[in-house]
RNA sequence: GGCGGCGUACCCAAGUGGUUAAGGGAGCGGACUGCAAAUCCGUUAUGCGGCGGUUCGAAUCCGCCCGCCGCCUCCA
């Protein structure tokens, strides 16, 4: 598998440092409000590494961390008349019911910055020891000149940097590139006790510490968005490899951004748009679609009328699906893929003990194969999701040519395990739901409809959408689905 | 100013030296249907921002130009 990565600006093979385990590290957010879908893209991103990683055989710990301590936060709580806990708990519980909203996985650990403070003050005493951080009046910095590395993930040259027309000059920094590890606090704010003084961590160190604390000095990838890389992951960089003298991380990932009217969405533009205004109106497969639909590197602009087409394009997914859970169990759908899915015909024998000439192997192992490949070259899920859609309408098109039930089953769960190694498909559509009185009103529908009493019959589908269904006519009897149109 | 990215059909978006330029949405024609829906088949870029160049061959490499965006400050 082959990985792009920040700091050599080129895609490289990615290899764990431990055969057959990866240990990621994805920046998390800032509990001081509600997410929005830059936010959802970085965690779909990352969803999708860490279950492709899962689904090619890797043993995979996945950390991502909560920042909640932070000027903003104080800030908000002080506007808001409330401990700077209260709001970052309460942001930590927004953050969990979007992520389950939009199915993004939980990490194996989710860190708090608050709950590592001594790990932090242990890396930032090795520092000042080592003399690459300094104390002044209680704050301490990192002394960016002792690090000459510093610049090489983002590619800055230190001198433009110097004293850069943006840059607070602080007079008490022996050089204005230089960052905080510890401050002092003011009284009233948040503070732990530290061989400096009172104080709370720089925003920095907090990550260093908790990606050390789970998975070692040295590890294999670590990503958060594109704005990351300068100034915060250059500096962990800074302060890691300075502190334990080891290379800090092999793979730097980074996602594109979500703009809005060709613009950055964020909070000083105003143009955010949360996770929960997108929850509300759109499935999580169609985010997600829209999402794969463009390389994770590439800024994507929202609309509206993409996630539209892509609930859309969605149900033609949904629609097979559906018709296999009329003739099989949801727990049909339950089987893993093999490690190396693409190149796998037993994997495909035994998945749906078909003879040779069975068309339904050949569209599955093509697709595979093609997907693997796709996925396998730096992520490309526009190519993984496009094998998604070939193996769709083979499967439609062989069902339509009467190919065999069981076939046409099996076919259509080996593309729900490949769209699950995308984080696809995790629910399966809502089937158990029609109320008896819908189902009354199907079969009312279908004894009209036998006495060829079309009147009747339109009636009654209307009736029927009006509670929410959809029924379609099919050789093999009524379809019911839940859908909007 | 420094660093980086993008410009491909009606829309979105892959592809980055060599078969007929993926895929999705939308439109159009056809099949199927009581009508629909779903689905299938066909169809919509002799051309990939513009102009030159390299090459047997370029959307893909080089040069210039035009337009858009991001980072350099908290930020996914």
């Amino acid at each position: 598998m082959r990985i792009y990565t920040t700091r050599s600006r080129t895609t490289e093979e990615f290899v764990p440092l431990s055969p057959g385990e990866v240990r990621m590290y994805v920046c998390g957010v800032t509990v001081y409000d509600l997410c929005h879908i830059g936010h959802a893209r970085s965690a779909i991103v990352f969803d999708v590494l860490q279950r492709y990683l899962r689904a090619k055989g890797y043993r995979v710990t996945f950390v991502k961390n909560f920042t909640d301590i932070d000027d903003k936060i104080i800030n908000r709580a002080e506007a808001e008349g409330q401990a700077p806990h209260e709001i970052s708990e309460r942001y930590i519980a927004e953050f969990r019911a979007d992520m389950a909203a939009i199915g993004v996985a939980v990490p194996d650990i989710e860190p708090k910055a608050t709950e590592h403070i001594p790990e932090m003050i242990r890396l930032i005493e090795r520092l000042v020891v080592d003399g690459f951080a300094y104390v002044v009046d209680g704050d301490v910095y990192f002394e960016v000149r002792r690090f000459p590395e510093y610049g090489r993930l983002s590619g800055k040259n230190l001198d433009d940097l110097l004293a850069g027309a943006r840059v607070d000059v602080d007079e008490r920094k022996r050089d204005p590139r230089d960052f905080a590890l510890w401050k002092s606090s003011k009284p009233g704010e948040p503070a732990w006790p530290s061989p400096w003084g009172s104080g709370r961590p720089g925003w920095h160190i907090e990550c260093s510490a908790m990606a050390m604390r789970y998975l070692g000095e040295s590890f294999d990838l670590h990503g958060g968005g594109e704005d990351l890389v300068f100034p915060h992951h250059e500096c962990e960089i800074a302060q890691s490899e300075a502190a334990t003298g080891k290379a800090f991380v092999r793979t730097w990932v980074h996602n594109g951004f979500v703009n809005f009217a060709s613009e950055k969405m964020s909070k000083s533009l105003g143009n955010v748009l949360t996770i929960k205004d997108i929850a509300r109106k759109y499935p999580a497969d169609a985010l997600r679609l829209w999402f794969l639909n463009t390389h994770y590197r590439h800024p994507i602009e929202y609309s509206e009328e993409r996630l539209a087409e892509n609930a859309r394009a969605l149900e033609r997914f949904q629609v097979l699906i559906t018709d296999v859970l009329g003739i099989e169990s949801r727990a049909f759908f339950d089987v893993p893929l093999p490690a190396k899915f693409g190149d796998s015909p037993p994997w495909v024998t035994a998945l749906m003990a078909l003879g040779n000439r069975e068309p339904v192997r050949t569209y599955v192992a093509v697709a595979a194969r093609r997907f693997e490949e796709a996925m396998d070259d730096d992520l490309s899920t526009p190519e993984a999701r496009a094998a998604l859609f070939g193996l769709a309408r083979e499967l439609d098109a062989y069902r339509r040519d009467g190919g065999d039930a069981r076939a046409f089953a099996s076919g259509v769960r080996a593309l729900v395990a490949l769209g699950r190694a995308l984080g696809l498909f995790t629910e399966l559509p809502e089937q158990a739901g029609p109320s008896p009185e819908v189902e009354r009103l199907v079969a009312e529908r279908g004894e009209a409809r036998k006495r060829r009493d079309f009147k009747r019959s339109d009636e009654l589908r209307a009736q029927i959408q009006g509670l929410g269904w959809t029924v379609e006519d099919t050789p093999a009897g009524p379809r019911l689905t839940r859908r909007t149109r």
